[in-house]
DNA sequence: CTATGGATCTCGTAG
DNA sequence: CTACGAGGTCCATAG
């Protein structure tokens, strides 16, 4: 990978196009030959970029950009689109390169559709005699992440999150409110579960009955773990 | 802006977990705190960040994390949310810092929005006697980018795309089939206009009897410079 | 291979 | 401020 601090303008032709006006920059280009400028702030998204498959090439500056100061021009082409980009560097402050190797890559845990298949697997969590019906059931507003009934037989919505928030409680709300209009399916009540329910979420779920469900993430891995073990 | 290249671990604990196993990697620290960290391959995305507002701490390793060979952990939490980032660097190649000063900013140009207004403004480029009904016409699946009368009085449906490609004829295609079911619009016919349009799109679109018009964009820009000269 | 939906989405704009 | 839609979306998975 080579790191450059530069002072550059950037012209990017493509989709769209757009310019960046003279400004010091970093400059990534990734062993794919792929090119990132990033500014000293916003989010992790550049401001200019080039994806792979492309290619960079370091040509001399025309003669109006020399002109105007370019000592070099960064041309990158993407390889099946004819997207460009042109960086014009006017002074190279630092430039930099090293070889990182291949990345082992992330590795994600606990998603909300690994909750999901967690409390589905073990649907006792919620009480005793609590039976599924199924996963992502549909309504005409949206997929309610668990659908089951409890011991006496009432059909029960759960909403899943991570981090139970108000946001949370209204969608499951909404739910609730559309499947109650429906004679073949009410009563139904809910459940809102996560790792972790907000004290605003869990007054507003209680307000409006219903109950919520903090989930032991690791606590319902072991018991997996454990039953993977007896086999 | 900090730049680091390092032999690092890094765990992500917020709306997920997430877990990147020892690797070189860059690291760069922005003026706001916020902290990506790229692989040398893939996107633009970094393997892992924190966003701002955040706040990043450099402390010493836990006891165990020493004797794993830790030299130093970086902790990033995040302003407002619980999130977390942990980095243990267990090598660093390179450390580097560079003011880059507050970046001027991405200028846009040409996007479909402004293809659409230019559109809008000069709609006798569609043929003599056109007339603008209205920009972003509303219907039950979304709008429509200019719906307009052509000189029999036949309404138009026009959809502007920067790259004319099949699913702008699609879409196109739905808003058409839906208005020709109001009786009180149809019959509406189709206008594909693009400032390039793919064989396949024009083949698809001809069949289906919506006309292709190739936008002059600096054209378009061209009349317009002229006619505020003109004031 | 293409199609589809989620995202630690990000980013703008309208209300 | 929040809500909503688009993105040079990216990204994984299913078919």
């Amino acid at each position: 990978m080579r790191v450059v601090i530069a002072k550059c303008s950037v012209d990017y032709d493509g989709r769209l196009t757009a310019h960046l006006p003279l400004a010091t920059r970093l400059l990534m280009v990734k062993a794919d030959g792929s090119v990132l400028v990033h500014s000293d702030g916003g989010s992790y998204k550049p401001l200019n970029w080039m994806s792979p498959p492309c290619t960079m090439a370091e040509v001399a500056p025309e003669a109006d950009e020399a002109d105007e100061g370019v000592a070099a021009v960064w041309v990158v082409r993407h390889t099946k689109s004819d997207d460009r980009l042109r960086v014009r560097i006017h002074e190279v402050i630092s430039d930099t390169a090293h070889d990182l190797g291949v990345d082992p890559g992330l590795v994600k845990d606990g998603v909300e559709a690994h909750l999901q298949a967690l409390l589905a697997e073990h649907i006792h969590t919620l009480g005793d005699g609590y039976a599924l019906i199924r996963r992502e059931y549909m309504t005409a507003i949206g997929p309610v992440d668990i659908l089951c009934r409890d011991q006496s037989g009432i059909t029960v919505a759960v909403e899943i999150k991570r981090r139970g928030e108000i946001d949370g409680v209204e969608q499951l709300t909404r739910y609730l409110d559309l499947m109650n209009r429906d004679p073949l399916l009410a009563p139904v009540t809910g459940i809102f579960a996560a790792q972790q329910i907000k004290p605003q979420a869990r007054t507003l779920a209680e307000d409006r009955g219903i109950r919520c469900v903090v989930l032991d993430y690791d606590a319902l891995k072991g018991i997996d773990t454990t039953e993977h073990r007896l086999f």
